[in-house]
DNA sequence: AAATGACTTGACCATTCGGTACAGTCGCGA
DNA sequence: TCGCGACTGTACCGAATGGTCAAGTCATTT
């Protein structure tokens, strides 16, 4: 039998697959070891909290993904227009132009919600603080830029769901030109 | 022992929140059996298909509440701008004022999508197109119907995402405000 | 009053669940 | 070369899963 030795942030992408795919609940220990190609016993010592701490590291990754790739440079970039701009580059690639759900979001919704509620509640008051701070600095008023922000974040949310829905990835890419179309004019 | 003899409409609230609080996969008989009040064999009895059928029902039922009060009011009464405006209405309504999830949308994102795929889609085909109507009928051109219906429905789902992340209901009432302002000005 | 049939109950089934235990297998530092 | 510790596969656990079923209980019909 191989001895395959693995390290945490191998299985890490297929971990998050399955749990974006099926949700808290529908992830079982046999369908996670199986796309992952790993054994319970490695499982666990990876992750000794079980499918808890799984999916709390999946959370983790995502945020940290995020936070390098979009909220940061929200905040730091000396041009906040050109970080607007990359936050949708960075939100269609990682989304797949509507192919794939967003796993938070989805949590948001399902019974996971009250599990981790802190992880998916900072993942996007984070970003809804970033994004109305780059508009701040692009110009806008604080109020304008606050409701703005706030419907930046739904349309994505939605336009995921509508996407997922009608089995159309049109309607994520869609939202995203229109999106892009109103930050742009000042 | 109390014989309660029920009909299937008498356990179907029951049945829809159990469904929109755990999502398809966590809602356990055992769990539905409780918030029913009914046992196994009662719950086999009126839905032979198990818990699938029950899902079926439950959005079956959602589906018919919204044929009769948001999309056919949308297509049909005379004023298209008054039946939008009882659209936000319902909704508004309907989701507690952004308390509640939507359960389609819940389904969507997650594992529940492929086996409930047709009425999934029907759902949020059925309202863009009487809304996309009525917008037409209300004045706009057909383009900016088509866009504008898009725009409203993803708003009111990716709101409903960000009040339960972020606990806060505000985020969806802030939501349909917009959205009646924008929809108000021709 | 007997029969019917919708409704209910609770025991029961095989399967799967998340999780544990443990006997290994190997790479690597001493 | 030896032993430690990281890693892995598998057998196993009790509990919970979705689902079945026989044996009722009644209100209604006849």
């Amino acid at each position: 039998m191989p001895r395959v030795v693995s390290e945490r942030a191998d299985v890490m992408p297929a971990l998050t697959e399955v749990f974006r795919e099926h949700g808290f609940e529908g992830a079982s220990l046999a369908l996670i070891g199986q796309r992952t190609n790993l054994g319970k016993g490695s499982l666990y010592h990876f992750f000794p909290g079980g499918k808890e701490e799984m999916a709390s590291a999946v959370l983790g990754e995502i945020g940290a993904w995020f936070e390098t790739s979009v909220f940061k440079p929200l905040r730091d970039e000396n041009d906040p227009r050109r970080a607007i701009g990359r936050m949708f580059e960075a939100v269609d690639t990682y989304f797949r132009s509507g192919q794939r759900v967003c796993l938070v979001g989805a949590f948001a919704l399902g019974d996971a919600r009250d599990r981790f509620a802190a992880q998916i509640h900072a993942y996007f008051a984070v970003w809804n603080d970033a994004l109305r701070g780059a508009l701040v600095r692009a110009g806008r008023d604080e109020e304008t830029a606050r409701t703005l922000a706030e419907e930046v974040l739904a349309a994505i949310q939605g336009s995921l769901v509508l996407a997922r829905a009608l089995n159309d990835p049109g309607s994520f890419q869609r939202a995203l030109e229109r999106l892009k179309a109103r930050l742009e004019t000042a």
